[in-house]
DNA sequence: AAATGTGATGTCAGTAACTGTCATTCACGG
DNA sequence: CCGTGAATGACAGTTACTGACATCACATTT
């Protein structure tokens, strides 16, 4: 065996996650959830950012996945068809990893304003990014910037809705939905 | 004259947006843009939740304007026609007050992602309080938060193309041309 | 096998964001 | 003239985060 125990940085992340969820965000400290992982202060802060990193750090993968799958929508594709390829990408991804954490990790984002703040960040990133991989694919300004953001809003409002209700139905199918309301809703008049 | 001069925060806003452009957000501590202001650290916390919040002093008002805007559209208007009618109200109101302080604005928050962040914070606050009118006005979910939140999405990419670029149009002049472009992207097949 | 490098961690000191608490000062109404 | 309240100051305390340096098991090189 090495000399430390292996992953620490999933330790820490299991860690935080049941700290925020037991005594909330702000009244737990870098420095506890590092002891119940068995290592310190200083080595949280090496492996995250900052206190509320540690719960996003899958979302690099994420966006990878929705990248993919919006560069892999066929090329006769509008922008729009190729974000919804993205958020099926996601929805699958979400989907697929441990249900439970997903749903534990969404609460406490909602209960904390700072997390909340963080995952707008987030979402703003993916949509950058997607917006670049819809100009790699031929669109324009500001369509590009315009259908990645929509898309993210429907990321946004279909995750809330699948994480806070008690809607059982697929992600991929309430990702659908909400992209269609969408729609339904910018093309009246 | 009293025992203070008049406008404590108002100066505290100045000299924090003064120092931000000067040296950066993090370069710039509280307490030496409470010592700019004449004042001390500890006040400076009183009248702001924090160091970014002291850039978003105008934001509570900046929502009554547009929450106005939407709940005086026309009753037979859609949801989409009442936000649009919000998001004139704002840039009516953003393009009367010192365009030259709001463009300086912009680019300290363009230059700082905590700043950026706090930033989305506001704009997913609009939209919350935007799906609220919407609902009053007789609308459901979730067309009312997707139709307040894709309203959001257009202010802010208008706002960027008018703060950054050297585009001189009028701000609702931008707001309207985003707003018909993300209406044609989501019209795709 | 000895030397050397490397990666993950520990230790410790320091800055600055924020908070709680109590004291102070002056305007204003009684 | 007195009491009350709003705005501020003074000061101590917690904690998020950072920089610098040391350590130790393991891999690599010689």
């Amino acid at each position: 065996m090495g000399r430390w125990k292996p992953d620490g940085r999933g330790r820490l992340q299991e860690a935080a996650l049941a700290l925020y969820s037991e005594r909330g965000f702000d009244q737990a400290t870098a420095a506890q959830i590092a002891e119940r992982a068995g290592l310190t202060e200083r080595t949280f802060f090496r492996h995250f950012a900052d206190k509320r990193e540690v719960l996003f750090a899958g979302s690099a993968l994420l966006q990878e996945r929705i990248v993919a799958g919006v560069t892999d929508a066929p090329a006769a594709n509008g922008p729009l068809e190729a974000v919804a390829q993205g958020l099926d990408a996601a929805a699958t991804m979400l989907g697929e990893f441990r249900r439970d954490l997903t749903r534990q990790r969404q609460a406490v984002i909602a209960a904390n304003p700072e997390l909340r703040e963080r995952e707008l960040t987030k979402l703003a990133d993916y949509a950058t990014a997607v917006a670049a991989a819809l100009l790699q694919r031929g669109a324009n300004e500001p369509q590009a910037t315009l259908a990645a953001e929509a898309g993210m809003t429907v990321l946004r409002v279909a995750l809330q809705q699948w994480a806070s209700t008690h809607d059982d139905r697929d992600l991929n199918s309430i990702m659908r939905d909400s992209l269609a309301e969408l729609r339904a809703v910018t093309a009246g008049v």
